[in-house]
DNA sequence: GTTCATGCAAATCGTTTGCACAATG
DNA sequence: CATTGTGCAAACGATTTGCATGAAC
């Protein structure tokens, strides 16, 4: 059950600049925005409620997964797979798919020099660590 | 060209390290781990050498290519395009790959709930304006 | 009137940096 | 010995949070 919200003028004019543009506009950009119309307008405000929309899948955040950088040693080209529920991060033995840069060039005007992805869901050790009890619900995953 | 760097025990210990796990680790683990065999040593330290292998690209650093988080309104799966250059991250009218999640849980013991793609390379806009003058080698994208 | 949101400032957390000293080549 | 690396602590920048006040229901 999610928290109950009530309305706010300031987190509709946040989500409505937020659908406004298709820049992926960052926490500092809207701040700065929607302080001309609302002078009043707080920086923490901003966050509080681009993570209420977040948490209400209303918008997407882009923040992959975890604060922390990650090193990897293997640098050839490989895909990643991160689990949703204990923050593992492991990799992927597919063949990556050189010709999909190629296939990108061909519908835009960018020049492509390589991708990344990532799958997300449930690792074999959280699958079947599923249930025993309960279901730790928002394990948010901290370092190491 | 790149600059001299002299050996160090440091940096070699945490090569070494980084190479000898597929954790991904980050730069905190990494310093708990080091700490117990040269107990000198400070979190600047491994900060700063993972940057130069970085650099080097020995190692490979996963941070999503800017310290902001960016949200986007459009929570319908769709894949990325992220400029090398000046930063800029847009959408990609590509149909979304569903099957690929598929392929992933045929060739491991994860369930698979989704995935993103990021494009990298240079946008039409920083292609144009390649070598006027000079190329703005390191631009380090600022936020906006 | 109870609950939730706000503004403000202080706090937090990962990362970077300035400096004096130690190690490398 | 000239140059780069180290440890330490302070600085930084993005994000979060505690608190008193204000708006929503």
């Amino acid at each position: 059950m999610g928290k109950k919200h009530k309305r706010s003028k300031q987190r509709d004019s946040i989500l409505e600049l937020v659908r406004s543009t298709v820049t992926h506009p960052t926490a500092s950009w809207i701040y700065d925005q929607l302080k001309k119309e609302i002078s009043s307008l707080s920086l923490g405000t901003v966050y509080r409620n681009l993570n209420i929309l977040t948490e209400q899948g209303v918008i997407r955040k882009f923040d992959f997964g975890s604060t922390f950088d990650r090193y990897d040693a293997d640098i050839s080209p490989h895909y990643h797979f991160c689990c949703e529920r204990c923050g593992s991060f492991v990799d992927l033995e597919t063949p990556v798919d050189e010709g999909l840069n190629k296939e990108i060039e061909k519908i835009t005007d960018f020049k492509i020099s390589s991708h990344r992805i990532e799958f997300y869901g449930l690792c074999d050790k959280c699958l079947n660590a599923r249930k025993p009890r309960e279901l730790v619900s928002s394990q948010r995953f901290k370092k190491s």
